[in-house]
DNA sequence: GCCGTTTTCGGCCCGACTGTTTTCAGTCG
């Protein structure tokens, strides 16, 4: 059972959060905490660095000690000194801390004074009214507990938003705050403006002259369920979604460092305030200063400039790489929406798609697309009335009638081949050899073993007639984890046999992730970002793809529809 | 526990808000 980098990431997080409970030195708990961070965000598997005995140590915040302990969990599975730590500290405690307002201090406390080790006991302690009579809490903090416990059991809260859903959420609180008098700049920060697949929560930032005013209206808010803190320049409320939104007003020439500040990550901003502090620069949400003098702030270049830096792309800052790269003047230049110069995954009526061939080509050019891929399932996707062959020429017939009344634009004729279980394909070569590409992916048989189901797609790509290997993982996020499938592998495979694979741009897809595009431009394999469309609007999806995609360090030369049909089309010929 | 153009020891990012205190620790971002 090969071991995952997110296993060997919950273990050390695991590690942190009980030696915290335990009072642990802080710097030694954050140590832990750095190192999973490293492991989960790192584009190769950590296992095969191990196999193949690399130096574990030569990865940023990963000591000699930490080395060893990574091996042990690669090799072993577990670690001994979590286990160790269990008998002291118990696991469940961890979880205690998902408990807004409960951290390492208090938690410890609970459980040193009143014997707590689960949820179910704090809640006992609390209805009890013991929590108050510990030092340090007061009643307050007793009923916040049980309202919180309330929330977990009702199984509200705490889950992260997808992207999209956030954006629905942002845009009218954004234009609700833009319209408060005296509001100059209202804008998001956070994990929103990095653009990562699902947000937590919401940081807004806002240069007004009235700052009282500001909070004021944005605690009365329309869809504000609670306020969870109101001061001059800082308000968090949760709205009805259970959705978090955090507001900061600062001052106009604070609105760069506080940009940036609050746009994160955490890990990035604690390395470029490290890189302050070395030339004597104290780097805060307000600015730069050299001693009491603020030399930068107004934006966020001239932060950067502070440090030496260019300025670096939100989706870019997670400090996996970036600000090596940057000093180094090795900054990717990040592939943009106005790049995509056709979409190469889309469905129609003839299968569950929704509109006409024609009705698809008409949107996909009110775009400003040259090409669309028009991507029907093949028969065994039964529930989606998938093509057989007989079907599958009819329609290519009739996009070769389409395509010669269209100027500067063309419907791709192509199919998203089922991979079967042995890693057949759904269609014969005979009719796949007169398509323009082949998109090909998995719908059933998605828990064969790993070794099983990377043998699978290997096989699937022997065949000269496919292309893209569309939604690789399989994964809906917060719904289906991906297939247990060996990605670096069919990376490696791809690239050597002539192959591409996909960015899924449907944003409860969002597959490969932004780590797997940093990998396959790592190796240098390129990949399609494809909205996978069954309706005119979800051509719009690019956007997500194109996020993930500059989350995953993409230029436009490592996109293929970056390229003119003509270009694409040599391109794809397999050897 | 990590790390090194002030260091192999002694640092390790920084500030707002709350609840509990009676000047501040803990939490959070």
């Amino acid at each position: 059972m090969p071991v995952h980098n997110s296993d060997v990431a919950d273990i050390l997080d695991r590690v942190a959060d009980l030696l915290d409970i335990q009072g642990a030195n802080q710097f030694r708990v954050r140590a832990y905490r750095t190192a999973s961070r490293t492991i989960s965000g790192l584009s190769k598997s950590i296992s095969e660095m191990v196999e193949n005995g690399e130096e574990l140590n030569k990865l940023p915040g990963i000591g000699k000690d930490l080395a060893v302990k990574i091996r042990e969990i690669v090799e072993t599975g577990t670690l001994r000194q979590l286990e160790e730590i269990e008998k002291t500290v118990p696991a469940e405690l961890a979880d205690l801390m998902d408990i807004g307002g409960l951290g390492p201090k208090r938690v410890g406390q609970l459980h040193k004074k009143l014997h707590i080790e689960t949820l179910k006991g704090l809640e006992k302690a609390a209805r009890e009214g013991k929590i108050s009579t510990v030092k340090g809490f007061g009643k307050k903090t007793e009923e916040n507990i049980l309202d919180e416990i309330g929330r977990i059991q009702k199984g509200e809260g705490a889950g992260r938003l997808k992207l999209v859903v956030a954006e629905e959420i942002t845009k009218p609180l954004l234009e609700y705050l833009r319209d408060i008098k005296g509001v100059k700049i209202a804008e998001a920060a956070g994990s929103y403006r990095r653009k990562k697949e699902t947000v937590g929560d919401l940081d807004i930032l806002v240069v007004c002259s009235e700052g009282e005013r500001v909070m004021d209206e944005f605690v009365d808010y329309e869809d504000v369920d609670r306020v969870l803190s109101k001061g001059s320049t800082r308000s968090s409320i949760v709205l009805r979604s259970e959705f978090q939104v955090d507001l900061r007003v600062v001052e106009e020439e604070s609105y760069g460092a506080a940009l940036h500040y609050f746009t994160g990550s955490k890990e990035h901003n604690v390395a470029v305030r490290k890189l302050g502090q070395k030339r004597k620069l104290k780097i805060n949400e307000y600015g730069v200063f050299n001693g009491e003098k603020r030399v930068a702030g107004r934006s966020e270049e001239e932060l950067y400039e502070q440090v030496e830096l260019p300025y670096i792309e939100p989706e870019l800052r997670e400090n996996r790489g970036e600000i090596e790269a940057a000093q180094e003047g090795a900054l990717p230049d990040l592939v943009t929406l106005d790049d995509i110069r056709g979409d190469l995954q889309s469905h129609t009526k003839y299968s569950d798609g929704n509109y006409t061939l024609k009705e698809m080509a008409e949107a996909a050019q009110e775009r400003g697309y040259e090409y669309l891929a028009v991507t029907d399932h093949s028969r065994r996707v039964t529930m989606a009335r998938g093509l057989d062959e007989r079907r599958l020429r009819e329609q290519i017939d009739k996009i070769e009638g389409i395509n010669e009344k269209l100027k500067g634009f063309r419907l791709l004729k192509s199919i998203e081949v089922d991979i079967l279980e042995d890693g057949s394909l759904d269609l014969p070569d005979s009719v796949l050899k007169e398509l323009d590409l082949v998109v090909f992916s998995i719908h059933y048989n998605t828990n064969l073993s790993r070794k099983k189901q990377t043998k699978r797609v290997l096989r699937a790509m022997e065949n000269r007639s496919v292309n893209i290997f569309s939604h690789p993982t399989g994964r809906i996020i917060g719904k289906r984890e991906p297939y247990d499938i060996d990605i670096a592998k069919v990376m490696k495979e791809a690239l050597d046999s002539g192959c591409f694979m996909e960015v899924n741009a449907q944003p409860e897809r969002l597959d490969l992730n932004d780590v797997y595009c940093k990998r396959a431009r790592d190796i240098g394999l390129k990949l399609a970002i494809s909205t996978d469309a069954h309706n005119i609007t979800d051509l719009d999806f690019m956007k997500w793809g194109v996020a993930q995609a500059r989350r995953g360090w993409l230029g436009p030369d490592d996109v293929l529809n970056t390229r003119s049909w003509k270009e694409l089309e040599k391109l794809l010929k397999r050897k």
